[in-house]
DNA sequence: GAAGATTGAATGTTCAATCTTT
DNA sequence: AAAGATTGAACATTCAATCTTC
């Protein structure tokens, strides 16, 4: 190995201190886990000069990426994020104070709340969009396109192991 | 695509609304996200049986795998978790009242603190390490030995050009 | 009773300001 | 002046309890 990472560090240090357990599987979790750490960190910085947070263009490109009329559930947005609902609760109330969203009842089931993108929340992630996947393009720079492929193909198996199925999947078995 | 991913779905809701975009990056950079966020869960629910919190582990393992004295400075400690000074202060404090570390000002430098391992604290860590690990190995599943090496050779790809180098790359060039 | 959302408490983090030591 | 650690404030999350609606 001619350069090295911080697991590279990690795991020879765990071979010396206890080289009765076979370290492996932390080289791929603890791998991911600084990969993401830095990666959020550099999003963050782009979000942050355009006067975003990176938790508020998680849920306004949600709501955009799901096409009109730009409305999902409460609890869609939940899932979606990977949040709890009391999160979810807080993070509509202050997108809500910058007028970015709106919140209505769901007539048609009135325990659940919609959230809709305002025009204002709809041109502003609208806007930052194409700056976000240049940015996440310059932090994957390290790897070329075939790496990048081979390493999104590799975590999808994992994702499914680990029962991240997309809705056609989650749907129950007959469902047209 | 036999089976997809939440990823696979996301994309493809981008292609709809955008066309313009090629969101293939965020295939990659979300696709760690949500790995990442399932394993750390997974992870948490072992720790938790064991009454350890997965930061109380990333603290103590950091600890142990620095081999005899375990003994790290509190800025060392930072670094090596990624997260702020003042962060660390709160780590120490609780891990303190548990009776798992110590703390002492550093002799040769007295701005430093010195964080050791009671006995008490290194048995704890050393003894949920193997399950730790056959849990993460479990986690890993989906993905053949192979797999799993290639992963983790394109993440050090990554992670070095995110600037993660070891301690040995970081050193100043020409220190012995 | 179950599902969806809200609330408040407990938890834990970052950030800026501060203090000591170098 | 710079480095290392601590403090308190602001922020954000989870969890359990609660309320409304189905």
């Amino acid at each position: 190995v001619v350069v090295g990472d911080d697991l590279d560090w990690v795991l020879e240090q765990w071979r010396a201190e206890r080289p009765d357990i076979d370290a492996t599987p932390m080289g791929v979790v603890g791998r991911i886990q600084r990969a993401c750490r830095l990666l959020e960190r550099g999003l963050g910085e782009y979000f942050a000069a355009h006067d975003l947070q990176l938790w508020e263009f998680d849920i306004l490109g949600t709501l955009l990426r799901s096409g009109p009329p730009y409305e999902l559930a409460a609890g869609a947005l939940g899932r979606a994020s990977m949040i709890s609902s009391g999160a979810v609760t807080n993070r509509i109330d202050r997108l809500l104070a910058r007028g970015l969203i709106t919140r209505q009842t769901d007539p048609a089931n009135r325990r659940s709340i919609l959230i809709g993108l305002t025009e204002r929340g709809r041109a502003l992630v609208g806007g930052v969009l194409e700056g976000h996947v240049v940015n996440e393009t310059r932090l994957l720079a390290a790897l070329g396109p075939d790496d990048q492929k081979h390493l999104a193909d590799l975590l999808r198996t994992l994702l499914v192991g680990l029962g991240d199925l997309s809705p056609d999947e989650r749907r129950p078995p007959g469902t047209p």
